[in-house]
DNA sequence: CGCCGAGTTGAACTGAATCAAGAAACGTGG
DNA sequence: CCACGTTTCTTGATTCAGTTCAACTCGGCG
């Protein structure tokens, strides 16, 4: 049941099996149907979520407009990173796409982990670099490449999800209207038909 | 002459004078003539930087284009982040734009500094927590606002800067062609003449 | 069966890119 | 201190991709 836990943090950081029996004994079991909500616009963030088995968007509204700024996997942590660590009021809202299962890690039982090892604040570290690095990456993709190019480029790094995730937040998440991204389609389509 | 040092640090984290002498300790001086680099693609970080007098511009570069990722002024703490945290090569440059100086905090030096206090930690946090926030701030605005939009906040953050740095380095901060920015320009002042 | 949301398609419009040319500011050497 | 050449900025004409608004199709679900 907690396989993908395991397995995924035995990659990247070298937890001894004691580490793992006393990480896992923090970490609180949650389902979420889909379409419901880890978290809400004005809620604090109290968790980080790993996330075991389903997918999760991430998306903030502006002007009543939705803005997708990411999807996420099982073997992913989630979270409202800045909510989480400043403890205000989270500018997103961290939504199920489907039936998923999270295994929570409260922002006092991580502190707690934090005094016990460093491997644990390894994974703290992992977590936030990830982070920054995927901002980072979207901001060259977002300066650099033509919403076409970014269409590709998520085509690639999420094959699996194309058809579990609707085309209007593909859309939003490329940054064009849908209208536009049904456009994109076409004129792949048309270049590499199948 | 460490004024700036000082009066800086001292807003935001709570030094001890010991701790103040302490840091200023471990500081390298260091002048930076106007079209002088103090990093280069490539080469590794080994520093983080307070930029006590002077204008320096990160950038890098793609298929020959330059492309500007932000500004710096006195008062701030300037580096290539990714580079200097995992002893990697920069993707960026990092140029004065004016005579510029200095002071330099070695990794080594940074290291120690942790190890002397809670406060020196805070510092290296914030430090982070402040380029995460930029980040995640322009992801915002490349997403939701138009160039015209992020050149109007360019020049609200950023007066004092317009007649230093040349156009067509804003311009490929905001995201246009100089041609494009030009009419921008051009279109405002009609507007808001003067 | 009929409705509803999601996706596609069309037409008119808009803003930025591109290419090209010219004007203005800058600095470097004579 | 002037003259020349380079860089920076502006302006024009054209092209192109995305937006907007509107209509239509398709598939699922009550």
């Amino acid at each position: 049941m907690l396989d993908n836990v395991k397995e995924n943090l035995l990659t990247h950081v070298n937890f001894t099996d004691e580490e793992i029996v006393n990480l896992i004994s923090k970490l609180e079991s949650k389902l979420l149907k889909k379409n419901h909500f880890l978290l809400r616009e004005g809620e604090t963030g109290k968790h980080v979520a790993f996330l075991n088995k389903g997918l999760i968007r991430l998306y903030y509204v502006k002007e009543g407009k939705e803005h997708n700024s990411g999807f996420f996997r099982s073997g992913s942590w989630v979270s409202e990173y800045a909510s989480f660590l400043h403890k205000k009021p989270s500018l997103f809202y961290i939504e199920a796409l489907d039936e998923t299962e999270l295994f929570l890690l409260s922002y006092d039982n991580m502190q707690k982990l934090y005094h016990q090892g460093k491997a644990f604040e390894r994974l703290g570290r992992l977590i936030a670099e990830n982070l920054f690095h995927a901002y980072f990456k979207r901001n060259m993709s977002l300066i650099l490449d033509s919403p076409e190019e970014r269409y590709l480029t998520f085509l690639k790094e999420n094959a699996s999800l194309i058809e579990l995730i609707p085309l209007k937040h593909i859309a939003s998440y490329v940054g064009v209207e849908p209208e536009s991204l049904s456009r994109i389609r076409k004129r792949i389509n048309k270049l590499q038909p199948k």
